[in-house]
DNA sequence: CGATGGATGAACT
DNA sequence: GTTCATCCATCGT
């Protein structure tokens, strides 16, 4: 039950309730036999319309090409040398979606290690970042517009497990433009998420 | 074809 | 609090 994944109709929704109602949700990554897995502690909206600081501004590129596809696909970047994961959202042709930017560790941790280097000691560091999630699972651009609602896909979003909590709405990060809009939603408390930067 | 600039992370003071 | 290594798609010439 915990590892079924999400149904297309979750994510062909408006993309601040995607982002909000994805908190608590499993990522899962397949490997081989293995599964590594981590909760969703830590998102972000960015919509296709009306929002400055979405790359959907840039048009459909090469680049951005994934997020004009169905909800519901893998939409990554590359940034600063890292991979970001995002899910696609709203419908075809509005290139819409959810940032994943922070995961608490769940299944699979000795990889997460493995992956993200020796010299990380500290399981809080593992994967509290966008970029620092996508080294600890492997994600890269391999998964470029991979089906995230699919079960037999390498990477792919699930219900998880009940996991109460409470949600906070804050300024986006890391962005220049439209920073009024509260549209990084995080888990209260948790120490999964990634520090708050200042500017 | 060169320049630019990030939805970052790590290592500093 | 700060700096800086990082990569490549995009854009200007």
């Amino acid at each position: 039950m915990m590892i079924d994944p999400l149904p297309d109709d979750f994510f062909a929704r408006a993309t601040v309730e995607v982002a909000r109602d994805l908190l608590g949700k499993f990522l899962i990554r397949r490997r081989a036999a293995q599964l590594i897995i981590g909760r969703i502690v830590e998102s972000e909206a960015y919509l296709g319309s009306d929002d400055p600081a979405a790359h959907a501004v840039a048009g459909r590129t090469k680049r951005t090409q994934a997020l004009f596809e169905e909800p519901g696909k893998a939409y990554i970047f590359r940034l600063h040398g890292h991979y970001c994961l995002n899910v696609v959202t709203e419908t075809v042709g509005n290139p819409s979606g959810v940032l994943i930017r922070a995961l608490e560790p769940i299944r699979g941790i000795e990889f997460m290690r493995q992956q993200r280097g020796e010299s990380i000691t500290d399981d809080h560091l593992l994967t509290n970042g966008p970029g620092k999630l996508c080294q600890a699972l492997d994600i890269s651009m391999a998964h470029y517009g991979v089906d995230l609602t699919d079960a037999t896909s390498p990477l792919y979003l699930a219900q998880g497990e009940p996991y109460a909590f409470e949600t906070v709405a804050t300024p986006r990060i890391g962005i220049t433009k439209a920073q009024d809009r509260l549209w990084r939603f995080v888990i209260k408390n948790n120490p999964f998420v990634t520090r708050t930067r200042s500017f």
